[in-house]
DNA sequence: AGGCGCACTTTTTTT
DNA sequence: AAGTGCGCCT
């Protein structure tokens, strides 16, 4: 096969942009105009006009949209697009650090995740109250969007904690204090992956040089979400290489990590050689779907000048289902997805679109009641689980003997020794860089039990595949786990632990494993879920760019989640929100079913925490008028939508029903 | 003093 | 599901 068959199959303006050769450019593209098909068929087309594909590099957010696309151009190129390299910012970062260990002057280094992070941000902020004083996870966030978007913890704070401005100094000390641990043991965290390849390339000319005049061509999806950090990694290369970049400011939802508009906005004027282009048609959605859509973006004081056009004419009225709590909800959900079942549509066509992981425990335990099959992408991820977490941290210790939060880790799992007690080890380890004299530490008497030792002392000998290490760590730590989890689905964690044996069949070191799944973790619900299978997708709204279905639930569209309780005081945080619910709505083909609840006591109770002083209630009360007035769905036009109320009773009614026909057709029990 | 178990709260989004 | 606080035990 060929690129010309690809670029058949694009619309006049997509193929302009596919063929585009002159200069660098942005492609503006709603949401369904064929951005990922657009990306594809240029990567297929450059190789077809004689680019090696080794010289094209592909920037994407996630692993899943980065295999999608060299899949894909695979199907069409065959053997003629080997070579072509599609990886996010920061596997692409850590491949360069890789390659050019001396330049970067790091010859190893740990990447560690945002646990780890938290792990040495709780230790430096000691028992300080909450209150006032930031959590850890607040103080890693500010110091994370400090570096994203290369500004000062004084800009920083202003903008994201001004009640924490007064807290300036202790903070900065903090952080100045991780940065110094963080040195001395080599980690690296997501922002320094990133961060150094920029002052490298930014800074040394010759290292920029290396680097650029390895690829003709960057292709960038999802530019909307790129940050000030990342434009300073993009912006050199493009004096040695054609940027391409993908992007729609109406889908910007990654705000809080730092995202910048200007990326977008500012893009011809920070490469005046360059061409704007636009994909203004839309193939995903009917236009009921897609009227709905404009008119929650027309509704904002931002003017986003977009108008979604489809291409494939009328269909169904959104629809919009209210229930008197989210449990009632959740179950509808699962009965409506029943009752398409029997009446013939395959599991997998359908989506449920939820804002936070939280917020889907409602419908995951309906699904689960029902038994129906179903993946959750956007859930806990299966290495940060905790039991998994546990036999990591001896894996960890084997590749790099000088790693202080696995020893943490590790250390505390044992009866005996707590915080201190391992502090003290550690202590006492970090003085040799050798895992013999860490062994012999361990042997010291008053350390708690041998089997600290000895777990280890076996583990280092083993040779072969991590898998092996990783089954035999397991057998070894076994009694151990399972009294620390007895009461807490010690069966159920166990069965864990084979499936990361599988994972790591294909790695032969220890550190390279880990880096791959903290680079690009796996969710929970992936293991054991072939491809293709027939469930049900349950995915936050953050995760689901790019993914489309016929139809799509879009859970939980109540007052005070949408915008978020947390949200309404600050403008730009609503118009992100805003924005989000846009997402989620335009993931839907045929049809678009929005559900929530009438009253949202938990927000509600949130507003009142915050404001203790102020008398509320539910009738006229300042924070809680201020949720309901700046809900997205106000004054929806009544044509855009038809909306059902259910009560209980109707609800229990319908479910009858449901279950009956089911049981003609499954032989399931519902009940 | 340090560790441990129990009861209690608390959930934004991600590389 | 995991973090925090508190009192009890070694």
């Amino acid at each position: 096969m060929s690129a010309d068959k690809l670029l058949l199959e694009l619309n006049p303006s997509q193929r302009v942009a596919a063929t585009h050769l002159k200069n660098h450019a942005l492609v503006l593209a709603g949401a369904g105009c064929g951005k990922t098909k657009t990306i594809i068929a240029r990567a297929a087309f450059l190789i077809s006009q004689g680019v090696s594909p080794d010289r094209i590099q592909i920037l994407t957010f996630t692993r899943r949209s980065a295999s999608e696309i060299v899949e894909r151009v695979k199907t069409h190129l065959g053997d003629s697009s080997q070579g072509l390299r599609s990886s996010t910012f920061h596997t692409w970062c850590t491949s360069i650090i890789r390659r050019a260990p001396t330049a970067f002057g790091f010859k190893k280094f740990t990447v560690i995740d945002r646990d780890d992070q938290l792990q040495l941000f709780k230790l430096l902020r000691g028992k300080r109250a909450s209150g006032n004083f930031p959590t850890a996870a607040q103080i890693c966030d500010l110091y994370s969007f400090a570096r994203n978007t290369r500004t000062s913890l004084d800009a920083t704070l202003k903008k994201q904690s001004p009640n924490y401005y007064n807290q300036k100094e202790p903070i900065a000390s903090i952080m100045k204090e991780y940065e110094l641990r963080k040195r001395s043991r080599n980690y690296f965290d997501y922002d320094d992956i990133l961060d150094i390849v920029a002052k490298g390339i930014n800074q040394h000319e010759e290292l920029c040089k290396w680097v650029g005049t390895q690829f003709d061509h960057i292709l960038v999806d999802e530019m909307q979400d790129t940050n000030p950090l990342q434009w300073e990694l993009l912006e050199p290369l493009t004096k040695y290489v054609k940027l391409f970049c993908v992007g729609d400011d109406a889908q910007s939802i990654y705000g809080f990590r730092g995202a910048d508009f200007k990326n977008v906005h500012s893009f011809q004027e920070r490469l005046p050689d360059s061409t704007i282009l636009r994909l203004e048609d839309n193939y995903r959605s009917t236009q009921e779907i897609l009227d709905i859509s404009n008119w929650l973006l027309k509704s904002s004081t931002i003017n986003y000048d977009k108008k979604l056009k489809s291409m494939r004419g009328f269909g169904l009225i959104p629809k919009i289902h209210t229930f008197s709590n989210e449990w009632e909800e959740g179950r509808w959900i699962a009965e409506d997805l029943i009752k398409r079942r029997v009446s013939g549509s395959l599991w997998k066509n359908h989506m449920i679109l939820v804002r936070s992981s939280f917020s889907a425990r409602t419908v995951e335990a309906a699904l689960l009641a029902k038994e129906i099959p179903y993946i959750f992408i956007g859930g806990t991820k299966l290495l940060d689980a905790a039991h998994v977490k546990d036999v990591l941290s001896v894996l960890r210790l084997i590749g790099n003997n000088q790693d202080e939060i696995g020893w943490m880790r590790y250390l505390t799992l044992w009866s005996g020794v707590g915080e201190v007690k391992a502090g003290k080890i550690i202590n006492e380890i970090l003085n040799h860089d050798n895992t013999n004299d860490a062994i012999s530490t361990l042997e010291t008497e008053g350390y708690g039990s041998s089997e600290l030792a000895s777990v280890i002392k076996e583990l280092i000998q083993i040779e072969g595949s991590v898998s092996k290490i990783i089954s035999k760590a397991v057998k070894l730590m076994t009694d151990m786990l399972a009294n620390k989890y007895k009461n807490q689905d010690w069966e159920k964690r166990q069965r864990d632990f084979s499936f990361v044996e599988k994972l790591a069949e294909k790695h032969s070191s220890v550190l390279e494993f880990l880096e791959e799944y903290i680079l690009d973790p796996i969710f929970n619900s992936e293991r054991d879920r072939i491809e293709n299978e027939d469930i049900v997708t349950i995915i936050t709204i953050h995760s689901a760019k790019g993914t489309e279905r016929e139809v799509c639930y879009v859970q939980n569209v109540s007052t005070g989640s949408y915008p978020p309780a947390f949200a309404i005081n600050d403008l730009d945080d609503v118009e992100e929100e805003r924005r989000v619910l846009y997402v989620a709505l335009t993931r839907a083909k045929n049809e678009l079913i929005i559900t929530r609840k009438m009253h949202n006591t938990w927000s509600y109770e949130n507003v009142k925490k915050s404001n203790p002083n102020e008398e509320l209630n539910v009738e006229d009360s300042g924070d809680n008028n201020k949720l309901i007035e700046s809900y997205f769905l106000n004054g929806l036009p009544e044509q855009l939508a038809s909306e059902d109320v259910h009560t209980n009773n109707v609800n229990s009614l319908r479910s009858a029903n449901i279950n009956q026909k089911l049981n003609i057709e499954f032989g399931i029990d519902l009940s």
